[in-house]
DNA sequence: AGCACA
C-alpha cells in the first residue's frame, strides 16, 4: 500500500504547507537544519513564485533518509504549520548532474518540442558548466551527528549541568525561530532567548538539566552554515 | 492546493 497519493519512493521530498510569510533563505536554511538529522542533503529548492510559494524540496543523497524524513516529520509543526510531506514525483537536477543524466529543459511544455529536435540534429556540445548557484546553504552534508566538533572554547570548562543551554558561534541571520523548530524536537523545551545587542549567541532552556542535555548531545555540533558549528554548553547560572 | 531546479 503505498500512501502519500502513490508517489514511489524518490530521494528528494515534497514538502507543501509551508508558512509563506517565511522569507526564502531562513526558510532554506530551517528545512536543511530540521531535515538534516535523517541524513547527507544534497539540496533544498524553495521558490516564492505564485505558482511555488509555501512548497519546498529537499534532496536526500539516500532515498532511506528520504523516507524517514516523509514518516518522522509528517505533519511537523513548522512556523505554525504543519508540514505536509510526500516523495518527488520527479528526480532533482542536482542529482541527474551527478547521475550524467540531466539534460536541460525546455521552456514551455511541448510547443519546444521541433526546437529540441532541431538542436538535437545539430548536435551541440551541451556542456553548459553551469555554474550552479548551489543551495543557499553549503553544508558538505554534514549532519549534526557527523559534524566537526567545536573545540573548546575555554572559560566554560567547569559550569555544572542545568537546564539551560549557551548556544555560541551562530551565524549572525540566526533567528530565534530557526533555533526553536531545531530544539522544539527534544522533549521539556521551553524557550529561546537571543540578545539584539549579542548577536551569535543564544540561550536555550529546557524543564531540566537531563532534557537539556539530551537535545546538547543531539545538536553539538550542528551546522546551520558550514562556518558555523553550534557550541553548546550549560549556561552559567 | 499548488511538483522545481533563476
Amino acid at each position: 500500500m503505498m500512501l502519500s497519493g502513490d508517489i514511489p519512493p524518490n530521494q528528494t521530498i515534497y514538502i507543501k504547507n509551508l508558512n509563506e510569510k517565511v522569507k526564502k533563505e531562513e526558510l532554506k536554511r530551517s528545512l536543511y537544519a530540521l531535515f538534516s538529522q535523517y541524513g547527507r542533503i544534497l539540496d533544498v529548492v524553495a521558490l516564492k513564485t505564485e505558482k511555488l510559494r509555501g512548497q519546498a524540496w529537499v534532496v536526500f543523497s539516500e532515498v532511506t533518509a528520504a523516507s524517514s524524513a516523509v514518516r518522522q516529520m509528517q505533519s511537523f509543526p513548522f512556523y505554525d504549520k504543519p508540514m505536509r510531506i510526500q516523495y518527488a514525483k520527479m528526480k532533482s537536477d542536482c542529482i541527474a548532474k551527478a547521475d550524467g543524466t540531466y539534460v536541460p529543459r525546455e521552456k514551455k511544455k511541448k510547443q519546444e518540442e521541433k526546437a529540441a529536435e532541431k538542436r538535437r540534429k545539430a548536435e551541440g556540445a551541451q556542456q553548459t558548466g553551469s555554474a550552479a548557484n548551489g543551495p543557499a546553504i553549503h553544508n558538505n552534508g554534514v549532519s549534526a551527528s557527523q559534524s566537526t566538533r567545536p573545540g573548546k572554547s575555554g572559560s566554560q570548562e567547569s559550569v555544572p549541568p542545568n537546564n539551560i543551554l549557551f548556544i555560541q558561534n551562530l551565524p549572525h541571520e540566526t533567528t530565534s525561530m530557526m533555533l526553536q523548530i531545531l530544539f522544539q524536537q527534544y522533549p521539556g523545551f521551553r524557550e529561546v532567548r537571543m540578545i539584539e545587542a549579542k548577536p551569535g549567541i543564544a540561550f536555550v532552556e529546557f524543564g531540566d538539566d537531563v532534557q537539556a542535555s539530551i537535545a546538547m548531545q543531539a545538536l553539538q555540533g550542528f551546522k546551520i552554515t558550514p562556518q558555523n558549528p553550534m557550541a553548546i554548553a550549560y549556561a552559567k547560572k
